[in-house]
DNA sequence: CATGAATGAGTGTTCATTCAT
DNA sequence: AATGAATGAACACTCATTCAT
C-alpha cells in the first residue's frame, strides 16, 4: 500500500531527501548511498531519475531560480523608483521563505556551488537584482547598503533561528531592516 | 638554494597553501595530495607536521580566533555604551581584513565547518560578540540590525570584490554601514 | 564461461580466498588488494559484499561458531557425567576437522583475534565448553587436564601435519589422548 | 637524573617495551612510533640501536633460545630414559616461566613468526626437544601425548591466567600433567 | 522502474625506513 | 647517542558512475 502510493513520485522523494541532506551536511559530504538508503532504494535507482549527482542539485535549483527570474523580469519592467525597490525586497522575502532549506544550503555551501555550473547563473541573478535596487553612481556606502540588504535577507533567517520568537515576526523584522537599508541608499542625496 | 631556504618553514608553507586552496575550492574538495603536490613534498610529509587534515584547518583558525578572543575580552570589560559597540566593530573590521582569506573560507564553507570541532567554538564567539553589541530586550528589528551589522562585515568584503574601488575605501564603507546599523539599534528608544 | 559461472558466487569465493590467505599469512598481513587480485576483481568489489575487512573474518567465523553453539547447547542439556564429556570431545573433534583451516588460523593469530570483536565471543565459547567438561572444585591438576584436552585438540591436528600417517588416524589419536585426559580428570577421587 | 641513569641502557629499555607491546598487541600491530613514544625518544633513535623492526624481535628471541639450546644440548647428552624426559620438562617449565611474556607472544603470533627468519629456527628447536622425549616408533597416540605435553606447557600458563590460584601452584600443576603424559607415552609397551 | 554487481579513481592515514645534522 | 624532516609504498575504505538483467 505504502509502496503503491509511492509509485511515480520517486523523483520527488529523491529531491526532498536531497534538499534535506544537502542542507544539513553539505553537498560534498552527502553521498548518493546515503540518499538511496534513506529512500530504501538502491543507488542505481537514483540514476534512473537523474543523470548525475550534480543533476539532482540542479533540479533543486530550478524550483528556486524560476521565482527569482520572474522577480527580476518584473523588476526590470518597473521604473527605478524607491517603491519598486521596496516591493522587490518584499517579494524576495516571500520567495526566500518558501525555499528556505535550499537557501540555507546555498548560504552555507557557496564554495561548492561556485564550482558548479549553477554557481555562475546564481551569481548573475544576484547581480541583476542588485542592478535593480542599486544605483551604480551612488556613494560606496550606499552601494554597500544595498548589498547588505540582500545579504541580510539571506543570512537573517538562518542566523536568527536560535533566537526566540515567531518565524513570521522575524521575517518581517529582517525585511524591515532590509527595506530601511535600501531606502536610505536611495534617498541619500549624492553629488558624484 | 630554494630547497635550502625552505628548511624549517615547511609547516608555515603548508598552512599558506592550505588557506589558499581551502578558500578557493572548499575544504572537502581540497585533497592532501593537492596540497602536497603544490609544495613538492609527499603527502606523508604533511603528516609529520599535522596529525590530521582537520588539524591543518584548526591550526589556521588559531591565528583567527586569538584576535577575536582578545576583542571579546576587551569588549566585556567595557561599559555597554554605544561607543564600545562602535569601537568593537572598528577593531573587528581590522581583524577581518588581516585574516581575509580565512574569513572568505569560513563564509563559504559554513556547512563543512559546522560539522567540525571548530564550528561550535566559532559560533560561540559570534554569539559573544553579539552579546556585546546587542540588547536582548530591544525590539526584534533592532536585534536584526546588530546581526546584520556583523554579517555585513563578514560578507561585505568578499561580495564587493568585483566592484571597482580601493579595498581600503570599501572596508571603510562597509564599516560605516555596520556602525550605522548598530547605532540605530542602540539609540532606538524602545518600550518593551 | 568461467566468468559466467562465477555470477552470484562471488561472496563465497571471497570467503574461500580469505580463509586461505588469512590462514597462510595471518589476518594483518593479508591485504584486501591481495584477496581482490586473486579473485581478479577490484578491491571495491569486496566492499559490495562485505562492509569491512573485519566483516569478512566475522563471516568466516559464523560457519565455525554455529556448530560450537549447538555443541554447547547440547552439552548443557546433558547430565554432567563422564559419558557426556567424552561425547562432547568426540563431536568437537569432528567439528574441528570440518573447519580445519579456520582453526589453524585461530590457533596462529590469537593476538590479532583477541583485539577483534570476535575474540571475546570465542573465548566465551571456550569457557562454556570447559564448564561442561571441568569440575570447578577438582584439584588444580585435573582442571589443567581438561584445559589441556581442549588445547591438545586445537593444536594437535596442525602440529602433527609434518608427521607421516593418515589424517584420520591422527585425528583419532588426538581424540584418544584428549578423552583420556578428561576421563582421568573426572574419575580422580578428590577430597577438596 | 632520571635521564642520567638511563644513559647506556636504552637498548635494554627498547627491548623491554617491545616485549611488552608485542605480547600485548602482536608484532604487526605494534608500530615503532608506539615503542618510541613510550620511551620518549624518536623513532630514529630506535634505528641507532637496531637495524630493523625485525631485528628488535630477533634480539628478544636470543634471550629465549639460548636456554633452549642449552637444554637441548643437555638432553642429547643424556640416555633416552624416562628420567631424562621428566627432567627436561622440569627444566623447560622453569625456562618458560622466566621468559613468560615472550612465550605468550610466540604462542599468540605463530602466523607472524612463521614468516620471519626466526620461525624456522624455533620450529627446529621444538622438533629437537620432541626428539628427546618422543619415540618415533611408538604408537601414534603416544606421540600425540608428547606433543601435547609440550603444547600444554606453552599454552597452560596463559590459558590459566583467569583461573584463581597461585601462579607457582599452577605451574606445578601444568608440569605434573605434562610429565604424566610423557611418562605414559614412555612406559606404554608397544609392539610396532 | 529498479536492482545486483562491479569498477576506477580517489581519499585520508600509517608504516618502516633513511639521512643530514 | 639521538633528532628533525622527510619519503615511498602500502593500507582500508568511499565515491560517483555503469550496465546487463
Amino acid at each position: 500500500m505504502g509502496s503503491r502510493q509511492r509509485r511515480g513520485d520517486t523523483r520527488q522523494r529523491i529531491q526532498d531527501v536531497a534538499v534535506e541532506l544537502f542542507a544539513e551536511q553539505g553537498y560534498e559530504k552527502t553521498s548518493l548511498r546515503e540518499i538511496a538508503e534513506r529512500l530504501d532504494v538502491t543507488k542505481a535507482a537514483l540514476y534512473y531519475h537523474f543523470k548525475t549527482k550534480e543533476d539532482i542539485l540542479i533540479s533543486l535549483f530550478d524550483d528556486l531560480t524560476r521565482p527569482m527570474d520572474e522577480l527580476i523580469e518584473w523588476g526590470r519592467g518597473q521604473p527605478h523608483i524607491l517603491d519598486t525597490k521596496q516591493e522587490l525586497l518584499r517579494r524576495y522575502s516571500l520567495a526566500l521563505t518558501q525555499a528556505a532549506p535550499l537557501f540555507r544550503f546555498m548560504q552555507e555551501n557557496q564554495a561548492t556551488i561556485r564550482e558548479l555550473s549553477i554557481g555562475e547563473s546564481f551569481k548573475d541573478r544576484m547581480l541583476k537584482m542588485l542592478e535593480i535596487i542599486k544605483d551604480p553612481d551612488a556613494p560606496l556606502a550606499d552601494q554597500v547598503r544595498c548589498v547588505s540588504a540582500l545579504f541580510t535577507m539571506h543570512a537573517g533567517m538562518f542566523a536568527l533561528k536560535d533566537m526566540e520568537g515567531d518565524p513570521e515576526d522575524k521575517r518581517k523584522a529582517v525585511l524591515e531592516v532590509a527595506i530601511e537599508l535600501v531606502t536610505q541608499a536611495h534617498s541619500d542625496p549624492h553629488t558624484a
